[in-house]
DNA sequence: GGACCTAACCTTTTT
DNA sequence: GGTTAGGTCC
């Protein structure tokens, strides 16, 4: 074990208290770049030394990740056995465990299934659907949102129904059957056997509620507890750690108050703001101290967040160099946005000598990725993108798990109708619905009426019948290899004797072989968890595996190889992190900020916590950038420069975009003048949108539009010789006469050209694939 | 029951 | 631009 002096040399006096108080209620409110974690990890390691027993430790984090690293951390200090018995981990996935325990005081089962937000979604549409409600009016993505948030404030389905404030605004908005809704999925979650992540937490407050002994048990277990990020739990997080730490109170929170940005998922910042109210005798700890970044960065986040009202007061400040100012790039295209910034990186790595993990593209949406993709690709730039669809969310995945999940779980509705019929063995829609509907009637599981269907075949004629007793026979057969195989020998076998692996294999498709190369890498994942954990003596089952693999992101499974990559990620992912050079992209109006949070004043101050926290990632340099026009659900729009933009301090920023050169493109120039495509300027903020669609008046005008089609493809399209066209090259169309070209993929014959039209007393069109004449 | 095509929706952000 | 739910035809 490392000298107790050695790592409290380490920590600044602030730090270094809030590591050495152990007792009683603490606040550490910390600060982007300020240590936190280092108090964190240093705190338990100290309580380790000290003495307290790993396991009487609670440790709280967000992701996964967090959990990780703090624990390789702490292992380093005090050695892996000691960090390997610290109860740390994500709310989820610490919660699960314990539900898993204790599942019977529930009435689950212990191996049940945890519904991600997609087989949830899927529940809400099927019933939804069996209550022959219009999905229009009840639209599965929006009634999942409010029965999450009700889970969330601990309101269940019973008291749903019978809030009368909450069935006055169901009845306002024409949905008054969303507790109908909510009761139905309520049950059938209960018959699957499965919880959703809300759940997770709601039947652990249920849990503590109904059974004080248990409560006290774990009151009794967990010493000392601490959270990361506190000002992101919501209420139902919030409460569990209340509940668990209120007789001992020795509860540590971090968080910064400055960075909640998950209020969408019902995280109340109030929990940080009220911490004094709950815990009167706390000790306050301020770090204040950025060691991250640049003064220049720490200013101008500064003078960003000091634009919003309720906030902690704290300073926040850096003693590093000055640093270089926030540089601002204008594109005249999203794809020129993508080049700019993708050459930018390619010049700065040769100058400054820096890995490519030194840099970073953020973004507001994951769908902003798909540019930044190509344009590196372009160059050759390694990258890794975060988030967007994760590998456990692809179908080929979903579906083999769910072979998993019915094999551990068979009750788990989602999962059966997942692979029911896939690979295909002739048991479609209609059949279904008829299991379905008498599970309903039955009051009964589905797979319930499939293996007694001997006895009820509920109208089911014999050939369906005897389909579906191949089916459950296969499923029976794995069942009863659950202890006689490990995790990975079993998931190998039923990948190859459902025929999956054999199918994907004779896909020769680009799609299929990525397909079966996914699936090799989920039986590889299995395969390591199974092998670590024979060295530790321990054989594990497949039901291990699946214990938290819903629980499970793209980021938890990071290989070697993406160690020196440029990484891209939304704000929201990239949380927690820090990159040397930093490109914030897509600041414009209605992009960031987003257009959904720009109605009320809170919305728009939680943007702009994202942007600072987007700003507070960067060690030494920030580059800004946005776009005067970019596609939109297929559609131009021509956003205006981000407001928070113009919120940075000015004596941060370098604004000598201005009197920047043309931007050159694979050798074509853009050569057209912006003012001809420049819309005109909107009235200041909380405008409504602009984007306008072409599409309707180019079909009133008789134009044929042919989607991502070369343009030789086109029989619209004639130009005597297609390599002739250039980007800037002013062309004429016989319908909507003069425009320029801006844009030119690909080489002759199988040019691809976007080209912009300008028509006298009309607003612009933006005409892609038309047949063209150059002139000039 | 299944393959194929069209129309509609979509996009905040995540455990 | 891309995905997916739903309709049509075999």
């Amino acid at each position: 074990m490392i000298d107790k002096i050695e790592y409290l040399n380490e920590l600044n006096s602030v730090q270094k208290e809030a590591v050495e108080n152990i007792y009683g209620p603490s606040l550490v409110i910390a600060g982007a770049g300020s240590g936190k974690t280092r108090v964190l990890t240093y705190r338990i390691a100290h309580l380790l030394q000290q003495g307290v027993r790993p396991y009487s430790i609670l440790a709280l984090t967000f992701t996964n990740k967090a959990a990780r690293e703090m624990k390789d951390r702490i292992a380093a200090i005090v050695g892996s056995k000691q960090a390997h018995n610290l109860w740390m981990g994500t709310f989820h996935s610490t919660f699960a465990k314990i539900l898993r325990y204790e599942a019977e005081h529930l009435g689950f089962d212990s191996n049940f299934t945890i519904y991600d937000a997609q087989d949830s979604r899927n529940l809400f549409r099927s019933i939804i659907k069996e209550m022959q409600l219009d999905d229009k009016v009840y639209k599965p993505n929006e009634v999942q949102n409010r029965i999450s948030s009700a889970k969330n404030n601990l309101v269940t389905a019973n008291a749903y129904a019978q809030n009368a404030q909450i069935q006055k605004i169901d009845a306002s908005v024409r949905r008054p059957r969303i507790f109908e809704i909510y009761k139905k999925y309520s049950q059938r979650c209960r018959q699957a056997n499965a919880m959703d992540f809300d759940d997770l937490l709601l039947q652990t407050n249920l849990l503590f509620k109904t059974k004080p002994e248990i409560l006290a048990k774990y009151q009794d277990k967990f010493k000392y507890i601490l959270v990361d990020e506190y000002q992101d739990t919501n209420y139902s997080q919030y409460l569990i750690v209340k509940k668990l730490a209120e007789n001992h109170k020795n509860v540590c929170v971090v968080g910064d108050d400055a960075q909640s940005i998950y209020s969408f998922r019902g995280a109340k910042i109030e929990n940080i703001l009220n911490f004094r109210n709950d815990y009167p005798n706390y000790k306050l700890y301020k770090l204040e101290q950025n060691y991250r970044s640049t003064q220049n960065i720490v200013n101008a986040a500064n003078s960003i967040i000091h634009k919003n009202k309720g906030q902690i007061k704290k300073i926040s400040f850096s003693d590093k160099e000055f640093g270089d100012k926030i540089k601002i790039i204008k594109a005249l295209t999203d794809h020129e946005e993508g080049y700019i910034i993708s050459n930018d990186i390619f010049e700065t790595r040769m100058r400054e000598h820096i890995n490519y993990k030194g840099f970073a593209i953020l973004y507001r949406t994951n769908a902003q990725s798909r540019i930044f993709e190509e344009s590196l690709r372009k160059l050759n730039l390694p990258y890794k993108i975060y988030g967007g669809l994760s590998f456990y969310q692809r179908k080929e995945i979903k579906d083999l798990l769910a072979y998993y999940r019915m094999t551990t779980n068979p009750y788990d509705e989602e999962a059966i109708k997942r692979v029911i019929n896939y690979p295909k063995r002739g048991i479609g829609a209609t059949t279904i619905n008829k299991l379905q509907e008498a599970a309903t009637q039955n009051d009964s599981s589905m797979w319930e009426v499939i293996t007694e269907l001997t006895h009820r075949p509920y109208g089911l004629n014999t050939g369906t019948i005897s389909k579906l007793m191949k089916f459950t026979n296969l499923i029976s057969g794995f069942q009863s290899q659950l202890d006689k195989l490990t995790a990975f020998d079993l998931a190998k076998h039923i990948a190859e004797s459902t025929g999956i692996i054999r199918e994907l294999y004779n896909d020769r498709s680009p799609e299929g072989v990525s397909r079966h190369e996914n699936i090799q890498e989920l039986l590889n994942g299995i395969q390591e968890f199974t092998q670590n954990a024979l060295e530790e003596g321990q054989e594990l089952q497949l039901n291990n595996y699946l214990e938290d693999v819903a629980l499970l992101t793209d980021q938890d499974n990071e290989k070697d190889e993406d160690r020196d990559k440029i990484s891209l990620m939304t704000i929201h992912a990239a949380k927690g992190l820090e990159f040397p050079y930093l490109y914030i992209v897509g600041l414009e109006e209605e992009l960031f900020p987003s257009q959904m949070a720009t109605g009320t004043l809170p919305e728009l101050e939680e943007e702009r916590r994202l942007f600072y926290v987007a700003l507070t990632r960067a060690e030494q340099k920030i580059t800004l950038s946005f776009a005067k026009s970019r596609y939109k659900w297929g559609n131009m729009s021509y956003p205006r420069p981000s407001r928070f933009i113009g919120e940075i301090d000015e004596s941060y920023v370098d604004f000598t975009y201005d009197q920047a050169p043309e931007f050159a493109n694979n050798g074509n120039e853009y050569t057209s003048s912006e003012t001809e495509y420049e819309t005109p300027d909107e009235p200041s903020r909380f405008q409504k949108k602009r984007s306008f669609s072409t599409k309707p008046k180019l079909k009133q005008a008789g134009a044929r539009i042919k989607r991502n089609n070369p343009l030789s493809d086109d029989p619209n399209f004639e130009p005597s010789n297609p390599a002739l066209i250039q980007s800037g090259m002013v062309v004429e169309h016989q319908r909507f006469g003069k425009g320029k070209v801006l844009q030119i993929e690909g080489s002759a014959p199988n040019i691809k050209a976007t080209v912009f039209f300008q028509t006298v007393g009309q607003k612009q069109l933006l005409l892609k694939f038309a047949k063209l004449k150059i002139i000039g």
